[in-house]
Order: structure tokens, then C-alpha cells, then sequence
DNA sequence: GAATGTATTGCGAACGGTTTGCAAGAGGCC
DNA sequence: GGCCTCTTGCAAACCGTTCGCAATACATTC
């Protein structure tokens, strides 16, 4: 569904700030923080102020369209995607991934017959090397 | 090993804003929030800071003596615990428990294998709902 | 296509949690 | 106890985010 229809059928309105928000998120392939969509979004029409783009984020967020992590010290934005997913950042370059795993969905069954808790949101997020930044290691 | 001597260690000195910070950190069975710490810490003895707080978190993070978890808006501290650990968070009353669960380190294997990344460290956060807050359901 | 009613925006100021600079204070080694 | 230096308390600065408000621009109706 088009992002007009999904905020029409809410009695929302599409609007230049909207249309471009969403654009710079789902055109991206990473995550990217709050500045860096402010940045994006003003390099594509320097009219539209940060406020608009944080009102825009908890809109889109609202209708889970797009998703916040609070995978590092600032939170970053993505857009949503229902899939059990695990979120790989590396240490090193910051680089931040999507891995499918299987053994996601094990857990979830672990959790609800060993915890005394009933699961909804399953985060996974794996600090590590990717295989691009090699053998680091332990700089001090 | 005594906080004293991990301080001393270090070259740093044991004085009675770290030493307040750490036993509220210590006595805790749960997550605190920064806010929550100085509440405690000031409760102990009005004359110790906020700031002096701060730094000594960042202190004792820098020391691997206490984590900072970021699991939801605010983020909260909890000494640290080396071993594999789930969070689950309560959606309803916020409350922070721990669960070992074992299949963890077969994610961590399942990673490895399967993703071009080596994986150091596993943070697995389950939002749901805890067994004292049964039922709360699709509240609007 | 213009007019209209209202949601939305841009702007700038306010906010609140965290950090910082600095002089006063207190650890710890002699 | 004295001294040196690390730490602290304090208050101001910071900075990302939020808010209030008048101006703007969507969507709808004619």
C-alpha cells in the first residue's frame, strides 16, 4: 500500500515533509539517526524544518511504518519490517545489517515456556566484526 | 575482587560518591535509570551531585563494573553480568527481569556460521508482558 | 479551477537530561 | 600531619528534541 493511502485512510494528510521523509528512509539501506535524515531531507528541499522531520518520525512511527532501534547511543530509524530480524552492528565501522535467523522464532518459543512471560517484540542485537573490518582486534 | 582494589588498580581513588553509586547499583535486583541512582544516592547522602554521579557511572561502565542497557526511551544501569542474558521488559509495568536462556549461544553459533560476522556480544530484548500484569491485551 | 475549513508547517523559544570548567575539597602516600 | 593531585560540587553551557503559535498548504466542495 502507497504511503498516501495508508495515512489517507487514517485521515491523514500526504505532505511535502512526509513524502520526503519516508523517501530518504526507504530509500536508504541502513539505519540512520534522527541528524541524518534531518541532513538528507533539508539537502532535498531546504524548506522543511527539523521539527517537521521528528513530528514526521513519530507519525510514521505511530502507524508502524517505520521503526526507531536504540541499538547505540543514538537511536536510529528504519523502516518497520515485521520479520523476526537480527540486527548486526560492527564495532568497527558501524556498519549496521539484517540477518535472518531461524533459531529467532526457537527462541520465542523457549522464552514463553520457561519465563513466565508472554513475548510480543523479540530485539536481537549481535555487537561484532563484519566481514569487511578484519581482525581488529584488541586495540586498547 | 573489592570495588577498592579494582579502583585502586586503576590509579583511582575510592572516595564516597563512587562508593554510594555503586552499593544503590549493587543492591539493586533491577535496572535503574541515571535519575533513579541519583534519587537513591542523594536519599544517602544529600551532598553528593548529580555530575559526580554521571562520572562515576561512566567511571564504572569504563571499568566494566556496570552496563548501560538501552532497552527503552530512557537508559537504564545494572552491574555487569558477563554471562548470556535476556531482557524482557514488561510493555505494561516496565519491569526488568533477566532470563538465561541457553539457546542464546546457539544463536551465537548460528551467526558465525551463517553471517559473515563474528559476533561478540549477544544483547537479546524481549518486550511482552510479565505474569503479574496478565492479560492487559489491545489496550487503543 | 477557485474558495473554504482544518490539519500541518516553519519558526523560535523552551525544555530536560547530560556534560563541562573551575575553584574548593578530600583521598592517599610520605 | 602535610602535600600533591585526583575528585567533587556548583552553576553554567550544551544539544537533541519538543512545543506554542501564527502562517501555510492540503483536500474537499462547489
Amino acid at each position: 500500500m502507497e504511503l498516501e493511502d495508508i495515512l489517507r485512510e487514517r485521515d491523514f494528510r500526504l505532505t511535502r515533509p512526509r513524502r520526503v521523509v519516508w523517501d530518504v528512509l526507504s530509500e536508504s539501506e541502513r539505519h540512520l539517526s534522527a541528524a541524518e535524515i534531518a541532513e538528507e531531507v533539508h539537502r532535498r528541499d531546504p524548506g522543511i524544518n527539523v521539527s517537521s522531520v521528528y513530528r514526521t518520525l513519530a507519525l510514521l512511527a505511530e502507524l508502524d511504518l517505520v521503526r526507531e532501534s536504540r541499538l547505540t547511543e543514538t537511536s536510529t530509524w528504519e523502516p518497520a519490517h515485521a520479520d523476526a530480524v537480527i540486527h548486526l552492528v560492527c564495532e568497527n565501522c558501524g556498519a549496521t545489517r539484517h540477518h535472518d535467523a531461524a533459531l529467532v522464532e526457537d527462541l520465542r518459543a523457549e522464552i514463553a515456556r520457561t519465563a513466565d512471560f508472554s513475548p510480543s517484540v523479540i530485539d536481537v542485537r549481535v555487537s561484532g566484526t563484519c566481514a569487511k573490518c578484519p581482525a581488529v582486534s584488541a586495540a586498547p
